[in-house]
DNA sequence: ATTCTTCCAGAGAGCGCTCTCACACTCCCC
DNA sequence: GGGGAGTGTGAGAGCGCTCTCTGGAAGAAT
């Protein structure tokens, strides 16, 4: 194939300098509008395109943005939704910026120093880690290497990190009100794994609820996965077989959850209440459909693509969440 | 934050050439092994990492691949796992390979000529296009500028491009023959867009099957969401109460197909039996848990990548699929 | 001892672009 | 009408790297 036509060639054909085709390329309005008609033509006829590694070399930026997927999180993300929303609201505001979305799940083994590497690199403008677990070092370490890092969910120890959260505790609260209104008596949790953020807030959320409400906490603990969600019900079921209700901290337990339930005979919702998180698309049609609170992802997803690029006017934000009621809790 | 150090600072201070530290970093025999040493230790102590822009713009390689998403595809992209498997896949082998991957979802608008202009540009090693569209344009003319392709899914009109695709053909025969095998009499399907080349071959398997069995064929059309399930369902209902299985094109639309008979008052499988097709994580949990085909797209991801870096055998793969029976398919 | 290889290191060009600086020109005001 | 202000264009440096080409040293062959 052809080689690809370079600025010089387009400057040549426009009979303009270097320097005035990369003016009218890059917008300057300081160039007279007969020459800007010239080089467009110019560069119009030889399908002229920048070549973004010497525009990078000479700028610094790289025009790209990096969203990165610790191991933990990409072990859930075939089944979850919740990674594919997340990865197209990034996808739309990058796109809208006109830049790239480099996409990194770190695999077991160095992924974490590859992504360190990559990102200290000037390979690009700024990381998005959506990491759950608010330990992770990789954040501070960008950080401080001058690199501008946004996670997603609120990092465990509080400073000043940017982040974009869910109101996971607020929606937990109404969900379990919203249990104890409908007069249940023994409320269950199904809680996250307690090294994630989401995991921590969500189960503070119940307890919180419970403790104002005069009935005890009856708490398994899964780790957001569907397979983890039939376990703890079995264990919730015989801890306590008289349960008539659990808020389960995320949907595809909620499913396992409603499963178990299933096949130990209780019905849902007279015997049995169940609340999820997320609202899935599987949430609502499960069988009976899930009351559950609803987050958006993508919404998400776009807040922290607009963080990273220095689009937002706060650097710490938590997005509402709202708790939808179906089948699934409907009174006995 | 301190500039990052060049090749020239770790030359310097190793005491050697530019050069000759090039030569180190990128893995030359030809240099002796106490100045490799020096460099490598130079290398250590600056914390030098090369930069990507300036390699690219020599060497015109970019050390990157795109992994496109067309829109249409995206619309399902949050609700079916097909393609976080592909997705993850992909992503292990560029990772391998220390290659980074550059997703795009392409918008509505003006996202076909973005892939284009980007991809030509030499900011990528190679595309691979995750289209089920076969008339998808973008690997021809991508092909005709140069860039090395990969098409998820046979292109629809017989050429030589390269692609990975499943045995949907193959896996929609054995999944009827199964149906026939039940001794199920009125098989229906609800099929997948026809302008998808996994539609197309799933109906054809079907069509092909039934034929051979002296039995009519019973069809509805719909895109492969959850809720198409639900409504082709219906019309099947509609068109022939007396249908006693249904292949459904995928399993998405397969669990709103089921949520249609359990609402129309039909039993799985006694009345009805229910085939799908993916194997997503769901099918297991559905209830009565599906029969489906298997097909591992993370697999599919894996040979895209290795296709589009040259490391695969053959130009046009079929994956193989595997029916997995389960309770929605027993005999009466 | 001399020439021929072989091997290793350095010098230097140049990838395609941006951006500063200098320069030429027009316009306007005192 | 001369000096400044303002505006548009070009020259040229240089971003950080790779890679060819050249030269020198060391070893092999005559």
């Amino acid at each position: 194939m052809r080689a690809r036509p370079t600025l010089e060639k387009v400057a040549a054909r426009a009979g303009v300098s270097r320097a005035t085709a990369s003016r009218v390329i890059n917008g300057s309005t300081r160039v007279a509008p007969q020459i800007r008609e010239a080089v467009n033509r110019a560069v119009e006829e030889l399908g002229y395109v920048p070549n973004q590694a010497a525009r990078s070399l000479v700028t610094q930026r790289a025009d790209s943005i990096a969203l990165v997927f610790p191991e933990p999180a990409t072990r859930v993300f075939s089944d979850d939704p919740t990674f594919a929303g997340i990865i197209r609201g990034v996808s739309m505001e990058i796109e809208k910026a006109d830049k790239q979305l480099v996409l990194m799940l770190t695999g077991l083994e160095g992924g974490y120093q590859r992504v360190e590497r990559y990102a200290t690199n000037g390979h690009v403008d700024g990381v998005i880690i959506a990491s759950m677990h608010g330990t992770d070092p990789l954040p501070a370490i960008l950080t401080r290497r001058g690199v501008p890092v946004v996670c997603s969910g609120r990092p465990g120890a509080p400073n000043s990190l940017p982040y974009v959260d869910m109101d996971n505790s607020g929606g937990a609260e109404r969900a379990v009100a919203h249990l104890v209104e409908q007069g249940r008596r023994r409320i269950a949790t199904i809680a996250g794994p307690q090294d994630m953020i989401a995991g921590i807030d969500r189960l503070n959320g119940y307890r919180d609820t419970l403790r104002d409400s005069d009935r005890r906490s009856i708490i398994a603990v899964g780790d957001f996965t569907r397979e983890s969600g039939v376990i703890a019900m079995r264990q919730l079921l015989a801890d306590d077989p008289e349960i008539d209700a659990v808020f389960v901290a995320n949907d595809l337990m909620a499913l396992g959850a409603l499963r178990t339930l299933r096949g130990a005979g209780r019905r849902v919702p007279d015997d049995v209440a169940v609340v999820g998180f997320d609202d899935i698309p599987a949430a609502a049609y499960a069988e009976p459909p899930l009351t559950t609170v609803r987050q958006s992802t993508v919404e998400m997803g776009r807040r922290l693509a607009r963080m990273v690029l220095d689009l937002e006017e706060k650097a710490q934000l938590v997005l509402p969440t709202e708790l939808v009621v179906r089948e699934s809790t409907k009174k006995p």
